[in-house]
DNA sequence: AAATATTTCGTTATATTATAACACTACCTT
DNA sequence: AAGGTAGTGTTATAATATAACGAAATATTT
């Protein structure tokens, strides 16, 4: 057993935590510079922490806008992502769509292989940029 | 009419070309070193041409792994990238998928508004890292 | 508990990716 | 030929991300 309390340390609940709050995806040195006040002072704390919190699930990167955004814990997919993303604002919410998480899980290339993971990003305009 | 002759310039050209005889994604400054002997030493200037490349469709950008990759002209939805990368060696191929295609530019959100593009990467393992 | 291994930590430095800004050039349109 | 637009070359710098190292904390084995 590689730890017997799975839990997070803490600077990684403290990124959590900041990621959790904002409701946008955040980048690493916005993270940085809000949570420098609990100590966490360099790149790479705030970088470590993302990449345990991304494997282990609580966030995921988006990739497109180099942000970083919550899990809303309506994962349908372990091993995929599916995120709308405005264009006008960036604005970012995670789509639980079991029909669409499905296709994607299912899909195979022309070899019949399957994938073992997928990240898709969808744009469009948000409702606020719409109005 | 912006441009009468909807040609490509020298630089963009150069980047295209470049890109084109690449069979992996490549980056923007191995691009730059590659093409520094062609006259393009700085890197606005490869941006550039990877901006214009990427908006009139020769070129996509592999948003997970900083890379730009020539559109193999199957390219089924216009507004649309699929990708598979293989996790070991980062090869990229673009899928040409009707029916994948299909279902994501038809896909709605709950509100049943449609996106205006997507991207999708599937990540796997290629023929030759399997073997 | 002591010894060992593993993970995390704080830190400095640096690598990698990308853009701002500016003066200038080439070409297209009228 | 005059004016507009897009492209060019250049310098500088911004933004994103990781390498490397030794110390500290936590787990695992003895």
């Amino acid at each position: 057993m590689k730890n017997k309390k799975n839990e997070l340390t803490k600077n990684q609940k403290i990124v959590l935590d900041f990621i959790q709050k904002s409701n946008k995806p955040v980048k690493a040195y916005s993270i940085l510079s809000n949570v420098s006040k609990k100590g966490l002072k360099a790149p790479p704390q705030v970088y470590r922490a993302l990449e345990k919190l991304i494997e282990v699930g609580e966030v995921h990167k988006i990739e497109s806008l180099n942000s970083f955004v919550a899990c809303n814990s309506k994962c349908i997919e372990p091993n995929g992502t599916i995120f709308s993303i405005c264009k006008s604002c960036d604005q970012t919410t995670e789509v639980s769509n079991a029909d669409l998480a499905k296709f994607l899980s299912d899909f195979k290339d022309m070899n019949g292989t399957q994938f073992s993971g997928f990240n898709l990003e969808l744009f469009g305009t948000c409702k606020s940029c719409k109005a």
